[in-house]
DNA sequence: GTCTATATCCGGATAGAC
DNA sequence: GTCTATCCGGATATAGAC
């Protein structure tokens, strides 16, 4: 049995991936774990402490994929197809990815939740230069560009493609389609 | 002195693409136009019938601009330059592209609205494929994947391109880059 | 076509008992 | 740590006067 605090952040995350932080109340979370309204504000005081505090969970999440990965000594392309798969396992269950659902919100959220989607992009993009410049080095990637834009460009497909990919009855083909030709096109 | 109507449709966007759809309220148009909540109804029932009138008018937006393209003949690579530029002026502005906004938030529209926030993607993407197709045959494109494919990289790229300018400050740099690298690497 | 007024419901949040 | 009960504001939407 895992404590009330953690199944709240993994409920509040799914509804956040699939409705969106302004179309989920802590009621919904309520009813999925058979407590009240005021339980969840004994752990999270207000919906701003919730949402950062999901989103500090999900840069440790990240942060511990790029260190497991990274201890199993995992070539750089198994490590940019673990990001894939992540999104893979999103649009399964017919999610779209933090930063997109939060991205698009980003306006209505309070300066300190901004800071943490701020902070986990930043995560995600600095691992893939990362990855990007490794490779280039070890020579599995060969493109002519800066690091930086070619990591935004399959960034963007990652974020973009997922919400698309709703569109069309969550069809995974385009999008597996779209991210294989970024990956063909730099090795 | 245009209409009431066009007004709402025009204000609604303006909130839909700066703070999204479940953020925004009939209040919050009615205050910018100094009219009352109950004014709005009377023109748009209800908030689905708003969102359908929104969507209807960005696919014939598009149409018009595809339209007035063509008669100017203009080139392949101008055709898709106006399409980027559609995203720099709306970067400008602070909002998203309906496209990212609505579509984050598609779980939670109605099956109608939802069909036309499919309907102005598939616009986009049918325009895009079509540039892509003609300026292959012309020459001036040299891509050996599908068109199909390479379309949705640079829409994927707009959408999500301009939700994560946001994260930085609305910076139109990286956002420019992204898409001249996409533009050149086809060319 | 716009107004005032209101109905109805739901949201985030708090007080205080257990 | 969770409960019941409640406050308060805001949301969509409607009725009926002008």
């Amino acid at each position: 049995m895992t404590d009330t605090k953690t199944e709240i952040i993994r409920v509040a995350t799914g509804l956040i991936l699939e409705k969106g932080y302004n179309a989920f109340s802590y009621a919904d979370i309520a009813k999925v774990l058979h407590i009240r309204n005021a339980a969840i504000h004994y752990h999270f005081p207000t919906k701003t402490s919730l949402v950062v505090a999901i989103m500090k969970n999900q840069q440790e999440g990240l942060k511990n994929l790029i260190k497991e990965l990274k201890s199993k000594n995992k070539s750089e392309i198994e490590q940019i197809q673990a990001l894939f798969d992540l999104y893979i396992g999103l649009l399964a269950q017919k999610q779209i990815c933090a930063l997109g659902s939060l991205g698009s919100d980003i306006q209505t959220l309070a300066p300190e939740a901004q800071i943490e989607v701020k902070n986990d992009y930043e995560l995600v993009r600095n691992w893939l230069m990362e990855i990007l410049e490794m490779g280039k080095i070890t020579g599995v990637f060969k493109f002519q560009c800066d690091a930086t834009i070619q990591a935004s460009v399959i960034i963007n497909n990652l974020i973009a493609g997922i919400i698309v990919a709703r569109f069309n009855g969550f069809d995974k083909e385009t999008f597996k389609h779209t991210m294989n030709l970024l990956l063909t096109e730099i090795t």
